[in-house]
DNA sequence: ACCTCCCATCGACATCTGTCAATGGGTGTT
DNA sequence: AACACCCATTGACAGATGTCGATGGGAGGT
């Protein structure tokens, strides 16, 4: 289909669009799973045995030190992705659904045609 | 609930669970998403008349340079996120539904209780 | 032919990011 | 009290990333 050639480029489509702060909160989401490392460590969360893994779990699997399974799982709970409980002297970590869920809703106005 | 003691944690838990190449193709299509721009990027195409956008209809809600636009078009075309189509002295981005729907599945697992 | 316009690429630069070794703070055990 | 263990924080560093100005290559218009 041919653009009605002058005019139709360059105009103004500034309706239904996501403003400036839903686009920062939306890729922060998708920054946080933007890293192998992170998205194996959600799945070996959601996959643990009761839903739950401490750091002593997981740097195994994943091949990496544990300051860096700690930095990535920091991430992570800062973007609400999973949380965190101390207990005794393990930490553990669990998967935040309702994060996942928000962000998986999230991707359905981008598919509108 | 208390943890049986020694032996309740660092067992192994390799059931289910992405492997590396899964998380690699998964991380890199959050990371395609995981700046504002882009993700402002790709709502504004999905948004626009006919589905459809060219760089110069992108650079002014952006309040990018045009080099700077076209690096993440680029980037999101890389990842399947959008299809380019040059018509013209315009070139022509749209959205690819199947890429957005395969990663909002890709959460799904992730959900697993 | 020349000029204009759209857009991709290049070069450069500041910043962010992922990674580890070393350290330190709690917690439980002996 | 002393020790062992789990984990977060710090410091450091290589590499990736976002941004722009400048350049170049096509496609249309005059």
């Amino acid at each position: 289909m041919i653009p009605s050639d002058v005019a139709g480029c360059c105009s103004p489509l500034d309706g239904g669009v996501l403003d400036d702060e839903a686009a920062v909160r939306l890729a922060s989401m998708f920054k946080a799973l933007s890293d192998p490392a992170r998205v194996k460590l959600v799945s070996l969360i959601a996959a643990a045995a009761d839903g739950e893994a401490c750091v002593c779990d997981l740097t195994g699997p994943l091949g990496l030190s544990q300051p860096t399974v700690s930095h990535h799982l920091k991430l992570l709970t800062d973007a609400g992705v999973l949380i965190r409980q101390q207990r005794g002297r393990w930490a553990y970590y669990r998967v935040v659904p309702e994060t996942l869920a928000a962000t998986r809703r999230a991707l359905d106005p981008l598919l509108a045609v």
